[in-house]
DNA sequence: ATCCAGGAGTGAC
DNA sequence: GTCACTCCTGGA
């Protein structure tokens, strides 16, 4: 078991961030993570958060899926001491992490997102899961899934995906992950290509706009420039952005949206730290 | 009941 | 390029 101390990193913040769906609290502080075929459980007390797992794996792995090489103090240091608003929404976010989560994983999570809640994301993602991809164990011998392959879930069929309640989302997440599991889609390719050069590209799968394709890129290319814009995001910068949001932010402006989207959809007491 | 939720495709103009 | 309309579903 790994303990890790950083005042800019918590748990139930990331959780209530919008950027993964596989991750629960289970207990007070407690949660466990899936990602990929991965699985951790992690507690936070206050600035100190213990990973339960070897150091190998810490190091190997959890490091990195958290982003903990970056400084987001130093970002938070960027934005201007003037802005009121945006100075407060970091202050209260300032726990959200950009994960560096997989890339077809984020494609996927976030053609399910379109047009939908949260609660009803997370059913779907675990029905896609459970019917299609690994069967796993934790340490302690508890069943859970990974995240299907593109080869997986490009072998499912259309009435399948609506069982697992996509509703007529199941065609994009067919279509993609077929092309991606066939090769017509390249993501290698994606991940070399120039940022706004990559966002592009990813509009070019069925289904993708221009918000999945910032999440996928932020979330799942971690291009920290990408500023995916929802509705809660689009009235926030009409509000306290009239001329559009500062182009001074532009090269980690993906940061910001999330302490954004997360002062905007958590005001005030709730989900505050754990 | 109607509307809308962290959108995107399609066709009409 | 910009509408208007439609796509499943569930929760308010």
């Amino acid at each position: 078991m790994i303990v890790y101390t950083d005042p800019y990193f918590n748990l139930k913040q990331i959780a209530l961030s919008g950027q993964c769906f596989r991750m629960t609290e289970t207990g007070s502080g407690v949660f466990e993570i899936i990602a990929k075929e991965r699985w951790l459980r992690a507690k936070q007390c206050r600035d100190t958060v213990v990973f339960f797992c070897g150091r190998q794996e810490f190091e190997s792995c959890w490091k990195q899926y958290f982003d903990l090489e970056t400084d987001y103090g130093a970002i938070i240091r960027k934005i201007d001491s003037s802005d009121a608003y945006l100075c407060r929404a970091a202050q209260r976010g300032k726990g959200i992490r950009i994960l560096r989560q997989d890339l077809f994983e984020m494609i996927i999570t976030f053609l399910i997102s379109q047009q939908n809640n949260i609660p009803r994301i997370r059913r779907c993602i675990e029905n896609i899961c459970r019917r299609y991809g690994r069967l796993c164990r934790t340490p302690e011998g508890r069943e859970y899934s990974g995240f299907p392959k593109p080869e997986a879930l490009a072998g499912a069929s259309e009435q399948e995906l609506l069982e697992c309640n996509l509703g007529y989302r199941g065609k994009y997440v067919l279509d993609t992950a077929a092309r991606i599991a066939d090769g017509r889609f390249s993501l290698e390719e994606l991940q070399k290509m120039d940022k706004a050069k990559a966002q592009e590209k990813l509009t070019e799968l069925y289904g993708v706009g221009k918000k999945v394709a910032a999440c996928a890129a932020l979330f799942g290319l971690h291009h920290l420039e990408a500023f995916p814009v929802d509705t809660h995001i689009r009235q926030a910068v009409e509000k306290h952005y009239p001329g559009g949001f500062p182009e001074k932010y532009k090269e980690f402006q993906g940061v910001l949206q999330q302490y954004i989207f997360y002062e905007e959809l958590f005001p005030e007491n709730t989900g505050d730290l754990g």
